[in-house]
RNA sequence: GCGGUCGUAGCUCAGCUGGUAGAGCGCCAGGUUGUGGUCUUGGAUGUCGCGGGUUCGAGCCCCGUCGAUCGCCCCA
């Protein structure tokens, strides 16, 4: 054992470059959601065990295998969340919006998933997201899936990040689907990947995105959704795919696109990139009209997606995207007796609302070699009878100031 | 949960077929009489991820373990 502590497995540490990259992502995201009308909810990190195994369903491996689960000291079952649309729905019900839908929720914050970490996939990740609660129509869909392609591009990394779009169709599209695929797959079982062999009874539809190339080719002649939808199914999406393009979203249609939790239907829908390894899958989402149910409350129609915030960072870092760190003035004061006019001086920059500082210690030499390292842009050199000279670090000019005057600079 | 690769100063890395560690950057202090970014001189820093084994001797070999990373799985 060492003696230095680590990060658990799995978490990280946010500092400089990752904290701003981590903060940009996390506001960006916020202002854009805002002028599309979503507040931002918060809800509790851990919640009661059944909030997720109910809504998210127990055939996922999400809640099958890596869940932080504990009993606290009451003996409750509480869940460390694994995402947030469940509890966002269990927020709706509990503080009875059910009452006054439709209600947009945007959420940022820490997620919790016993996974192997890889690169963009973390046990202590983050998520923003939307929500959409209480809209069956499928503008609802086109317009949370808008925002979400807006922030993409205001975060400037929408080149290499294509939306791929899809339909699951309501329940009784896909239980003939469903059986469907099962019927196609059983007739070539002996050609299926080992995956897919336990996929064909636990979750047939996921054969569709497997990786295995044996796989692939199988899934070439399978049948399409497109051919098992309800009347109603079909119209949802081609609705959506008109309103997203009034929306000026650019798509590709993939009718191999599924969702690893099971309370989705109708849309369903990805936006992905080449760009981080195996982790392609960048803001994800869909329709999930049962879920608010599940929860306690009325049926109640909902869309919306969640965005791993580590893997949008990871784009920005890519793209040379990170945001530069603020540039200080730096104020100096020139001798011992130079300090309490510095310091008054540092304050009324402040005051001014400018970004000032002072070193702790050093000579003159060595604060202005600090400034330097911090990039600050300009230096207040304050001399002992508190006389003002503004340095600009970039250019190298020097002009005397007064105090009066710094509210300006 | 499965398979592969990797783990040496704060950072990026070097270290030949095993003989008790180096560079660059960074950091600290100077280059005399208060003004940075260049230049220059000097200095500090590592139980070579951790534990065990083989060996006269291991950073280099073996085992275990922790962590990172790539792929699978899963998913954001």
């Amino acid at each position: 054992m060492s003696s230095k502590l680590q990060p658990a497995r799995g978490t990280r540490d946010m500092i400089g470059a990752d904290a701003r990259r981590h903060n940009a992502v996390a506001d960006t995201a916020r202002r854009i959601a805002g002028l599309y009308g979503f507040e931002e909810w918060f809800t509790p990190i851990f919640e009661d065990t059944r909030v997720f195994s109910r809504g998210l369903g127990d055939t996922s491996d999400v809640v099958a295998k890596e869940m932080y689960s504990f009993e606290d000291r009451g003996g409750e079952s509480l869940t460390l969340r694994p995402e947030n649309t469940a509890g966002v729905c269990r927020a709706l019900v509990t503080n009875g919006l059910t009452q006054s839908l439709p209600q947009k929720a945007f959420y940022a914050g820490p997620m919790f998933r016993y996974e192997r970490p890889q690169k963009g996939r973390y046990r202590q990740f983050h998520q923003i997201g939307c929500e959409i609660l209480g809209a069956a129509e499928p503008l609802a869909d086109a317009e949370v899936i808008a925002a979400g392609w807006q922030i993409i591009q205001s975060l400037g990394i929408a080149e290499g990040v294509v939306l791929e779009i899809n339909t699951l169709g309501d329940a009784e599209s896909r239980d003939a689907y469903r059986a469907a695929l099962v019927a196609y797959f059983s007739a070539h079982a002996e050609q299926l990947s080992a995956d897919s062999k336990t996929r064909l009874e636990k979750n047939p539809l996921r054969i569709l995105d497997s990786k295995d190339a044996a796989d692939r080719a199988l899934v070439e002649g399978a049948p399409l959704i497109t051919a098992h939808l309800t009347a109603g199914a079909a119209a949802h999406y081609a609705a959506v795919l008109r309103y997203l393009q009034g929306f000026g979203v650019p798509l590709r249609e993939n009718p191999r696109i599924v969702r690893g939790l099971d309370y989705y239907s109708h849309t369903a829908f990805e936006f992905v990139t080449d760009r981080l390894g195996a982790q392609g899958t960048v803001m994800a989402g869909g329709r999930y009209d049962g879920l608010v149910e599940e929860m306690g409350g009325p049926p109640t129609p909902s869309v919306g997606w969640a965005a791993g915030m580590e893997r949008l960072a990871l784009l920005m870092e890519d793209a040379g995207r990170t945001p530069a760190a603020a540039r200080p003035v730096a104020v100096v004061p020139m001798g011992d007796a130079a300090e309490a006019p510095a310091l008054a001086a540092l304050q009324a920059l402040r005051a001014a609302g400018t970004h000032a500082e002072m070193a702790y210690r050093g000579n003159l030499k060595r604060r202005l070699e600090r400034a330097n390292k911090q990039n600050a842009r300009a230096a207040l050199l304050v001399a002992e009878d508190g006389g003002l000279q503004w340095k600009d670090l970039d250019a190298g000019t020097q002009v005397a100031v007064s105090l009066g005057g710094l509210a300006g600079l």
